[in-house]
DNA sequence: GCAAAAGTGTTGGATCTACACCCATGT
DNA sequence: ACATGGGTGTAGATCCAACACTTTTGC
């Protein structure tokens, strides 16, 4: 069975941020754990990763436990390792972001977690090292969102420009020009007009686009410039 | 000793990506194995986080052993994790980057590990999923080194920017130009003349800079444009 | 008709690219 | 003097930021 002797073998946890977007401010799924260890207090949403499982299987086993969501966007932000991080045992935790629409997710699944919305602004302090980690994924959040096209994830199929551009004011916490922005998007040529309107919408209605999902995927990694330099 | 008691223990391994440049060509120090498994094949360097050892410790200790320098840059890449991707045993693998002047290192310790400065473009194919483990950390390094100062420190302590153009050259694999590149570079004022010029040239000696360090602290994670868009 | 939100146009400044010319050095 | 490589300048195009006006809708 172990066939590398002299090695320690350890702990791998896989531990997950999801942010959703509820229209005017971005948000955690968070965990109130009535669970050991630190029962009562709130955490990321993790598990550890199986003998016969790959890393990735893992991680949209983590997810769907959450959400009931599967092929959601999500992506690694790095390894956690350093030896006290877990007081309970030596645990390594391979962190990772995830944007789910805040509306499509399964509110029984994230109910029988124990798991809650909550303001990124607003969230309160997390055990271990999970305050670090969600900070490294907001930033990596912004690093990303600011050069690809990755905050439609966040968003319902069809949505407004004006949906977008709040959306990106919560992730930068910033204003943005509302013509500028509008035209950034719309050069890319990644919104198709669906003709319909937003008829949520008290005054004048917004056209509802959606995403040209081949042009998404082939343009996925050019740079483009959502942001020019607020970030970070 | 094992409070999580139903979860399973998994070896975790560090393997290193270690870009030098010679003033020419983009290398890679890999290992000729003299060891099992995959005895006589190449590999990346690598080796086990152990017990009580930070993972940034272990990464540290490991590139340290193969070339005998501290304080390197390195950079994180992603956790490979497929069940099957070492056949020996169950081993995830955090794979990471790391960049050193190539005329830095301590040779005898490159020797005593087996260790050669391979051209990347002639690369041999490697164990496991390794070679899989270059690609990204070479998707990785342009995409990186397209935005941040990060070349640097891949060059000697001075150097001149014919020098730096060459390694983007090599970097991206296609010609720039001279004139748009110096500008480029000097427009960051990253860089210090050092008053000095470069006495290995037959013509004209090109200036010899340093980097500013303090503003490459502090101007690191801003956006630069070295790039346009060439990469990926 | 008015308030609130959404769509679109313009302009000046900055930046980028594609060029050409001059300087320094060793032969 | 000439070949090679290094430093710098310029012009046109493109991109971006800052701004104003018009349209739609519900009251």
């Amino acid at each position: 069975m172990n066939r590398y002797p002299h090695s320690t073998r350890i702990l791998v946890a896989l531990d997950c941020i999801v942010f959703g977007f509820d229209g005017e401010a971005l948000k955690l799924l968070l965990i109130k754990r009535d669970f050991e260890p630190e029962k009562g207090k709130w955490s990321l949403m993790g598990g550890f990763l199986e003998a016969e499982e790959d890393l990735e299987v893992a991680a949209n086993r983590i997810l769907y436990d959450l959400t009931g969501l599967k092929d959601i966007y999500f992506e690694e932000i790095k390894t956690f390792g350093k030896v006290g991080r877990d007081p309970v045992e030596r645990t390594i935790s391979i962190c990772f972001f995830a944007l789910i629409n805040i509306h499509d997710h399964n509110q029984d699944q994230a109910k029988a977690q124990n798991a809650y919305w909550i303001d990124l602004k607003n969230r309160p302090s997390l055990i271990f090292d999970h305050n670090q980690m969600v900070d490294m994924a907001l930033e990596q959040l912004r690093y990303k969102a600011a050069l690809h096209p990755i905050g439609f994830e966040l968003l319902p199929e069809k949505f407004t420009i004006p949906q977008l551009q709040k959306l990106y004011e919560a992730i930068y916490d910033t204003p943005l020009d509302r013509r500028n922005f509008s035209r950034k998007i719309l050069s890319t040529k990644l919104l198709i007009d669906t003709g319909e309107k937003n008829q949520n919408s008290t005054t004048k209605k917004a056209i509802l686009y959606q995403l040209d999902k081949e042009k998404y995927q082939s343009q996925f990694n050019a740079f483009h410039n959502f942001m020019s330099d607020a970030m970070i």
